[in-house]
DNA sequence: GTCTATAGGTGGATAGAC
DNA sequence: GTCTATCCACCTATAGAC
């Protein structure tokens, strides 16, 4: 989800910065003259493009969502098992650590009682469209076998957000790759705990799902 | 860990305060004047027992960790079985959710990045110390059949705590206790599949631990 | 220890020229 | 669409009286 440093119109270019600002350091925690002195423009300059800062968050989730959507369409597009398609949702996570970023919606969770009313339920759906399609895909998965657990594959699709995300932020906080790689290994294995168990063996490294 | 309204000293009850303020807005969205707000006295007074926000910072954190580890404490000192000091740890978060807080260290954490270094170090030291005494009970749980996991302690003591962080953010931006609850429910089932697993059947209500 | 008063800076936002 | 100039509210922090 990194994105290259963008050629496009100003407000993309506005968009941008904004984007890498919130996800280093939150909504609360940068202003407009961050993003105008990354750009070279004036702060006037902004508001024209975004009047309000309500109106800047409320375009970053909403932008953030769409790519989000369409990375996960590409996976869905590549004819692959489910516990491939798992492990490449994990990687766009890992994408976004490796970028030193926290998640864009990640950041604005822990924010949230702060945050504008267009950003809170903006935020909502982000969420929402992301476990609806964890959902899909554990329940194929598990139709098929390639994963095993109980319950609603809406709760443990809630549960695989909710541990990427901690995992991503407190990564972040070690500045620790592994430290992310490691959990979200573990995730996975969990999910495909009746292959990966067979043995129930103690096993020193990580485990491969 | 919510704390009743203090009657001590004026330090304490700012840091009350002020520890609320970081639990709900964050570091970066509460300020001297709502502290000062609160508690009916001028900025100026707070500032004299607290002279900067980066020593106000680490004062919280360096007494959120004393709290935490004196409870840990006294989960050690109740002669209980691993799982059950598991689900004692896991019912400190229940706590922080049900007073509609995020946990404080996982809420700083998001704001890393902006951050005074004092805080910064003090934060890693409080989840390094959790982590420590999470590995400890899940040592002692494996050699006693109560677990079952491969690979490093450490690293299951990590992912713990993230996936305890992440799915307390994300319920808090939910408002839905019940959604951290399944998570965290799910967290210890996994951790003991090999009793709760025992049948692999489909159950339709949470795992109980 | 708490107050009044204030400094010096930055926040988001707007008016109006070009 | 971008600029200069400006507004007012708020921020952290300090000096000095009581």
């Amino acid at each position: 989800m990194a994105r290259p440093p963008s050629n496009g119109n100003t407000a993309t270019r506005i968009l941008d910065v904004a984007e890498r600002l919130v996800q280093t350091r939150g909504f609360n925690a940068f202003s407009y003259a961050d993003i105008a002195a990354a750009l070279k423009v004036t702060k006037a300059s902004l508001h024209y493009h975004f009047p309000t800062k309500a109106d800047l968050g409320l375009q970053l989730i909403e932008r953030y969502e769409r790519n989000f959507l369409k990375v996960l369409g590409q996976i869905d597009g590549a004819n692959l098992g489910d516990a491939e398609k798992l492990r490449r949702y994990v990687d766009i996570y890992s994408g976004v650590l490796r970028a030193n970023r926290m998640c864009l919606c990640g950041m604005l969770a822990a924010e949230f009682a702060t945050l504008p009313k267009s950003s809170q339920s903006a935020l909502r759906h982000f969420f929402d469209a992301n476990e609806r399609w964890l959902a899909a895909v554990l329940d194929h998965g598990r139709a098929d076998g390639a994963f095993q657990f109980n319950g609603a594959s809406a709760c443990v699709a809630q549960s695989v957000v909710a541990t990427l995300e901690g995992a991503l932020m407190l990564a972040r906080s070690y500045g620790d790759a592994a430290r992310f790689e490691t959990g979200a290994t573990r995730l996975l294995a969990d999910l495909q705990a009746g292959r990966a168990r067979v043995g129930l063996s103690r096993a020193t490294g990580a485990v491969n799902g």
